[in-house]
DNA sequence: CCCCTTCATGGAAACGTTTCCATCACCCCC
DNA sequence: GGGGGTGATGGAAACGTTTCCATGAAGGGG
């Protein structure tokens, strides 16, 4: 019953007495076997609790059957999200998923590909982090890459799919602009980093809609909790007038949430909050966050269509851009005199 | 410099003038090679781009140094956090990690282990959802299986790492019942679930302070969305008069959360709101969430390490339980008249 | 000065598949 | 009735490693 060592496929094709082609073809429904013969492989493989080794198969074929998805961070909502879409379109298409996180580092990012280049994934999946010639080495020596919710600049020959980030915040912008506000505090990203598109958007609209950007009013900050509340908090402080922060993201609405509280300033009466990333916390808070949704889960989806099954349209100019809605709830209401 | 195909070992050893076994020795570590072919090997690999084949060293060792992990849902932020602490885990220990989320549905769960079994994984983590018999199959055929954060009963030889989620309701109850809490709503896991600890410490608690439980306030839901929106709008409708509720998980914290608001309830005034599992956004309600944080870090960190370099104590006896602590904030008060 | 260790190295046999080719037995049709 | 196609089958050669074993060379102690 338990037996020694697992079963392979020589064990089988003796116990049903036919060569190991007939039972690799039964296994892998290729070429043609006998209705009998398959019957009694079947049964000599159930008898032998027989799996087929991925190692074996992956050896001959040059491939494992696998791919790899590295992201920033699993924990942050938005990207676990789209780990989830990779994992259902994955699925689907009968592939694996080694997952790993390179937590901003592009060193450990290079590591990452490394490996599972080693591995002989399919093709990767990233939200780069990293160096930019790293990349272009790694597309030359792994099947294939696609980015996912982020590029790297100068990077043309890497397919990719992104939210429309710029589209996001225009909207975020002009409904702000709309309501009547004047001096909107932007949080953005790390200087330096992809977030720059955002900060440009923001720019970019107001520009057209004829507000003067204050510099002040625009601060950047590392995606990490501390110094996302270290901005918003520099920021309230420093310009009390400001009467409404636009977040480039949700851990930086997040610190400014908790930065109007801490300074008892009263949302939307005092200071208007609006956000990228439509997050599960958004519609708990009080007063409910407006913000823009984009679906972390059809990027990742779209990202592992392009890479598995549309090899023809990789590479081909435009990243694929999907669409972002704004939610808009109520932490935004229409300007008010100045506080103080 | 584009190489046509990937070289192998047999390049390496070709381009070095040296044998394979020898290009072996020195990626493996193994063996002793004299400095002065290490440094020739090690040129020509450059020179060439060599990777090693983990699929050719998998199939000579019958393992693929990676490990599989099945969780419900990625997407849940405990659970995410958990992934995080395996991934980190495993990432020191120089394995590689196939996630997959089986959404609480036992058949594909049975289809993602046998896909891991395959793959030849040296072991697997699981939070558990299904069949029991499928899970004494897999701890057969598989080297090693180990549960986190959920056993399932009669399957001692499994090892598991959990929370000590007893514990937390019982400080949950016992802060509750301390705060003159008398008629406490008990919004739980699906009936038929592990969730089942927490209730039984839900029910024990108040019995040994005394306190007569009423069948009518303990309530159970899905693990969903709606599930548990319903059965926090049922329990709070129907018992206008319960003063507090006692939420057994993020989810149905949330439900409790945007009940109250729906049905004008001051937080903690009217009612006070308690739930398992500290996560982000209980510091970002009004008022803040108290909860009872257990780190999903830790428990998947420890069930990698428990898997990996600990196969001795696997197997014996009881799962480890890792401690949880209670975090007051600000939504649960004294008792106050009921409403109504 | 020779034998015995030790070290560096290469050859070759696995590991478990897939797949090309060859073989063989049919069967159909002219 | 025979030729040629067709369908089922097995043998054997990869695929890229690791590792056992054998072979030399070199060095040290008696």
């Amino acid at each position: 019953m338990a037996q020694r060592r697992t079963a392979t496929i020589k064990d089988v094709a003796a116990a049903a007495g036919v060569g190991i082609a007939t039972v690799s073809r039964v296994f892998s429904g290729t070429g043609s076997v006998s209705a009998g013969t398959r019957e009694r492989v079947l049964a000599a493989a159930r008898e032998l609790d027989y799996r087929p080794s991925a190692l074996g198969r992956g050896l001959k074929l040059r491939r494992s059957g696998g791919i790899g998805l590295i992201v920033p961070d699993v924990t942050d909502p938005f990207r676990a999200e789209l780990v989830a879409g990779v994992l259902t379109c994955a699925r689907s298409l009968g592939e694996h998923v080694i997952v790993d996180a390179a937590h901003g580092d592009a060193g450990r990012e290079a590591e990452i590909v490394e490996r599972l280049v080693e591995q002989r994934v399919d093709g990767i999946i990233a939200v780069p982090a990293g160096d930019r010639a790293d990349w272009r080495a790694a597309a030359r020596v792994c099947s294939s890459v696609v980015f996912a919710d982020r590029v790297l600049p100068g990077l043309p020959e890497i397919p990719a799919v992104l939210a429309d980030d710029a589209g996001g915040v225009r909207s975020l912008t002009e409904y702000l602009a709309g309501l009547g506000h004047r001096r909107i505090g932007f949080l953005g990203g790390a200087p330096g980093t992809p977030a720059g598109v955002r900060e440009r958007a923001f720019r970019d609209t107001l520009a057209q809609l004829g507000v003067p950007v204050e510099e002040d009013l625009v601060v950047a900050a590392r995606p990490a909790r501390d110094a996302a509340y270290a901005a918003a908090a520099g920021l309230l402080q420093r310009r009390a007038d400001v009467t409404a922060i636009l977040a480039a993201g949700h851990l930086l609405g997040e610190a400014a949430v908790l930065v109007a509280r801490e300074l008892d300033l009263r949302v939307p009466a005092d200071v208007s909050i609006a956000m990228m990333d439509d997050v599960a916390w958004a519609e708990l808070c009080d007063p409910p966050l407006t913000a823009v949704a984009r679906s972390g889960h059809d990027i990742g989806y779209r990202a592992c269509e392009l890479l598995l099954r549309e090899p023809a349209r990789r590479g081909r100019g435009e990243p694929v851009l999907l669409p972002t809605e704004l939610v808009v709830r109520g932490s935004c209401g229409p300007l008010r005199p100045a506080r103080r």
